[in-house]
This record gives C-alpha cells, sequence and structure tokens, in this order.
DNA sequence: TTAATTATGGTCAAAGTGACCAAGAAAGGG
DNA sequence: CCCTTTCTTGGTCACTTTGACCATAATTAA
C-alpha cells in the first residue's frame, strides 16, 4: 500500500526504538522497509499520528499491534522536524524509547516482521549485528533514524543511575538477581563492572531506602553459587 | 486576527520558554492572551510550524522577531500532544527552552508584548511573581504552559552540573567573575551555595581541565574584594 | 576430588563533599 | 582616618563515595 501524503499540510508521525535485553546482548527490533522511500533499507517501527490521539496513544498502539505485551515502558526521546527527512512530504516524528522485559517476546518475533538487532555500545556511538552476524551499516538505516537510535542510547545511558530504568529490562522486576541486573548494566554501558562495587553501589542506593528488598530465595542459573533474589517494592 | 483552524487536520507550533538572569534572580518572559482561547492569561510565546521550516527554525526566527539578539541559546524541551490541549483544535507543541544573556534586552522589552515574571525554584516547584510584585496562579496561564514551564526548570537543574548550560545566563561568557556564575546556579536551584565549595568545584571541573582560564584582569562591583575575570575557551 | 564459576563480603587508598574558619581587598560611615 | 561591612579567595577537617583489589562461599563440570 502506498500513501500518498498531501504537499501542503504537515504529518505527524512516532516512530519507536525497542529494545530487549536477552543472552546478555541489548537488542533493538527494526523492521525492513518493502516501499519507498528508502525501500529495502531497515527502519524503527512507526505509524501517523490520527486526529483523535495523542503520540504517546498512537505510540502504544503501534507496540501492542505488534507485539503481544502490554507491559512495556514507554519514554519520549526527542521530535525530530528536518524540513527534508521524509522524501514523501513533510512529516515530523516523535522519537519514543520503548523497553520490553526479557523473556517478554520468547518466540513472538516469529508472527512479526520485526527482526532483531544487537545493539554494541561504545558510549554514545553505536554498533548493529543481525541475526545472522553481519554488521548493519548507518547507511542501511532509513529516514534519520540512525539519529534516533544514537538520542535513545545516550538517554538510556545517562538515566541508567539516576533513574530506575535499568529495572525495565528484567524479566521480572518481582524477582531478579543482582547478577542480572549487572548484566543488563554491562550490556547498556558497553563496558564490564566491578561485581563488588556494583553490589555494594545497588544496594546503597535501593534496599537502604526501602525500594527494594531481598527475598528468602535463591536461584541456581547454571553454574556458581546460587544468587539471592530481590524484589523492587510498590 | 482570529486564526480557524480546520477540524480535520492536525497541526504543529513551537511555545518557547524564553529565560534570562538578572538582578538575582531567573526571569521568564510570558506575553498576555488577547484573543481566545484563554483570553486574558499570560502564555509563553509561540507559533505555529511553517511547511518550509523545521521546529527549530521556527523557534530561532519567533525569539529573533520578538527580541533584539541573537545569541540566544535554544534547545528542545518536550513536545505535548495531548488531544485537548488547545480548544481551536488539534495542535501539537514543540516546546522549547532558551536562554537570554543576561543583559541581551536592558530595557528592549519596552517596545514588545513581552512581560518579565521573576521564577522561584522551589526544586521542581514553581511560583511565578510579576514586575508589579503580584504573585501568579497557575490558573492564570493558558494552555499547558505550567507543565512546559516545569519540565523546563527541572531540565536546567537537572543539566546544571554536568554541561555548560549555566554559562549561558552570564552575560558575557568571554569575561565573567565566579561570584556570578555563583549568583546563576543559585537563582537556578533556589538555594544558597557555599562560596568556596562552589569555587572549588567550578575550579576543578572547567580550570583543571582548560576550558576555563582566568585572565589577568580584576574587577570592583561594588562593594567587596574585586573579583579575577574569567573565560571560556573555545 | 579438583577445577572452574558465580555470588557475596570486606579492605584500603584516593578522590570528592559539606561545614567551617581565616585572611585579603575593596567601599562606606562615623 | 579608622572601623565595620561586604565580597573574594584560600585553607582545614571529618565524612562519604569510588575504584581497585582480595578472600571466601556455594554451586556445577570434569
Amino acid at each position: 500500500m502506498h500513501i500518498t501524503l498531501s504537499g501542503d499540510r504537515l504529518y505527524v508521525a512516532v516512530d519507536l526504538m525497542i529494545m530487549i535485553y536477552g543472552d546478555g546482548k541489548l537488542r533493538l527490533l527494526l523492521s525492513r522497509r518493502v516501499n519507498p522511500p528508502f525501500d529495502g533499507l531497515w527502519a524503527l517501527p512507526g505509524r501517523f499520528v490520527g486526529l483523535d490521539e495523542s503520540a504517546e496513544d498512537a505510540a502504544r498502539r503501534l507496540l501492542e499491534e505488534m507485539l503481544p505485551i502490554d507491559s512495556a515502558y514507554l519514554e519520549q526521546l526527542y521530535t525530530f522536524t528536518g524540513v527534508g527527512r521524509d522524501p514523501r512530504g513533510r512529516v515530523i516524528s516523535v522519537g519514543y524509547l520503548a523497553i520490553v522485559p526479557a523473556g517478554g517476546l520468547d518466540g513472538a518475533l516469529a508472527g512479526t516482521i520485526l527482526h532483531s538487532f544487537d545493539i554494541d555500545t561504545l558510549s554514545s556511538e553505536f554498533a548493529l549485528t543481525g541475526e545472522d552476524g553481519r554488521p548493519l551499516g548507518k547507511e542501511e538505516l532509513a529516514f534519520d533514524h540512525e539519529a534516533i537510535i544514537r538520542m535513545g542510547i545516550v538517554r538510556l545511558q545517562g538515566k541508567l543511575d539516576y533513574t530506575e530504568i535499568g529495572f525495565r529490562f528484567l524479566r521480572n522486576p518481582e524477582c531478579f538477581s543482582l547478577g542480572e541486573l549487572q548484566d543488563v548494566h554491562e550490556a547498556i554501558l558497553g563496558k564490564k563492572l566491578d561485581d563488588s562495587n556494583f553490589r555494594r553501589g545497588i544496594l546503597a542506593k535501593y534496599e537502604k531506602t526501602g525500594r527494594m528488598v531481598q527475598t528468602d530465595k535463591t536461584v541456581r542459573s547454571g553454574r556458581g553459587r546460587p544468587s539471592g533474589l530481590y524484589c523492587l517494592k510498590d
């Protein structure tokens, strides 16, 4: 289906940067474009904002249309308004960062047009790698979506240690080990963290304030000593 | 002039939160609405985004149309997209934070429709006071502009100590005293800072990295010991 | 049984922070 | 002209935070 945009008016769309953590990697979901413009390139999923919905409504609906989840975190990133950013016409895009809890897809991607890419976060730069191991060049990304992705990574890294955004990647914020949380942080920051110092920092920030409590359960996740399970309160 | 908006399309506007520092106060420029909706209330200056300009272009043009300055700092804040936010029709607003260097107006406000209000920043809350000393109730602000203002203050406070945004308020970033910079920080944070500790922190962050250097000049600003003048490099 | 692996707890020095004190250099008022 | 006030600048000191390690506990794999 080809969409024709009127040349004398302005359109507003949302673009979603859907992130998920799994197997030690941060992943981003992209769809391959099958129509002009940027036919054949990879793009963030997006849709136009209707007259009767807010941009956040549009973003959440798009997310729920594509994926079988209702517990994703959603945060507005930035609004891209360059005159020439869409060859079809004047389209302004509100970029959103979406975080799906780990395991929230579990094979559900098969029925969709979405494909998963690993994100390597080298501070504010980044590199994407497809499921086949092939690196994705930035020239293979449609529109100005590379800028949106970079902004999302910077935002994520920046908010990691003064918000609870890192917990959004956990399979279950009601039940997780500090090791899992550390893995998420390491994937986001793109570097190894000291186990002991990480633990000390998290406990100081969240446990000593009552926001996080240790349960009486432990879990054996393959090798090594079993880890205690924690949960986020409220 | 009354504007009629078509009911079957979506409009995009920019709203500017113009801030300036002077006389120990942080100030915000508002204009009084003389047409519906919100006739008689105070509002952030705004304008619609044209088909041939980006939102940032629109924001900068609006700023330059209203004020005789070309050196203002401009940063996108957030995009407000609520369906009912403008009774005239579907208008999305991209909020911008603008910072005018101190003294950049110096009486230039007289020829404009803008009025200046003092901002008292009580952490994430705020209070506005008119030139006549009368406090401005939040119900006297048009649209959702109270939310934009609150977001601007939070953003400003948050970025104060990990960006150079505080310097943007100085009359001349090429020549300022640490006392002036401290006054700006105190106005933004809404609290008194320890002179000595502030100096130590600023010097550690900016002078020891070469970003800021002390000139050989000093300035006598009324009473007290003359202060050394610093300038930001590059 | 031993080695490898992950979790947890602790030490220690360096760096950073907040509260305070003191001295230098000017203005203003008797 | 002296004294007080005001602002700038430099310093101390205890406390906290941070980064780099070391050590031990509890499992699995070989």
